[in-house]
DNA sequence: GGGGCGCCTTCACGTCGCGGTAACGGACTG
DNA sequence: CAGTCCGTTACCGCGACGTGAAGGCGCCCC
């Protein structure tokens, strides 16, 4: 595979402790090795890529799957739950995959102790 | 869909604090994302859509329903109630649907006083 | 072959929030 | 006073979602 280059443009996404390289299939969280699956992979991936955006299923779907989601097809669903069990076994503190009721998901990563940034309001 | 094309023309919509993407189902007051339900975020959207004009509830209801208001329907009531609601929670100083009795709701955001937002990128 | 192990998918069940309606009360008008 | 308009809350059916588990398939190893 094509790993082995480094020089070229590699995707890497930083968001909130992890570490995600698509093109590797790896995940880091805290510097250390996410063990995912396939499928789970591809949710995060996806999910990542459209961080701090609303996904909707179908989105979601069709871009994991690469095809349309059927009607009453809950495995976004499941990997969503997936997912969220491994990030808060890695970081209990962040809060990754929101639910927004009606729409779909929504990846930004939160951490719910620490607020050190300057001019919170509230 | 044109949530598919990344580069298009995105309705992004500006307004006192708020700014709302109506493609991604998006609603951010002050950075953060407003936790609205589909037909809250059928109002908002409706509503600020026509900000500074006077929107009869029979155009509401069709823009957000896609149907005819019946008599006696009070649901766009019940909504901006709700809207209201949420927009405070987030933005206790901001005015945004003001009601014209007899004739609808206006979308027109003041700020008793000024709001330093805290553009937090990650 | 046969057993064990992940992974993917589907199913079932419980919970919760949304959506829509009704109802009450206040403000205002004539 | 009756009548209108609106704010606000309460209520309920139902769909959306969270969750655990089972079935099925492929793979590896003994």
């Amino acid at each position: 595979m094509e790993a082995a280059r480094a020089h070229e443009e590699i995707e890497v996404i930083r968001l909130g402790g992890l570490e995600i390289r698509p093109s590797e299939s790896l995940a880091l969280a805290a510097g250390r090795p996410l063990i995912l699956s396939v499928r789970e992979f591809g949710v995060l991936c996806a999910l990542a890529r459209r961080a701090d955006r609303i996904v909707s299923r179908e989105e979601l779907y069709r871009a994991v799957w690469n095809a349309p989601l059927r009607a009453g097809d809950r495995s976004v669903d499941v990997y969503v739950r997936k997912l969220r069990v491994k990030l808060e076994r890695v970081m209990p503190d962040g809060r990754f995959i929101h639910t927004h009721v009606g729409f779909g998901y929504r990846f930004s990563p939160e951490r719910s102790h620490v607020f050190h940034t300057s001019a919170t309001p509230r």
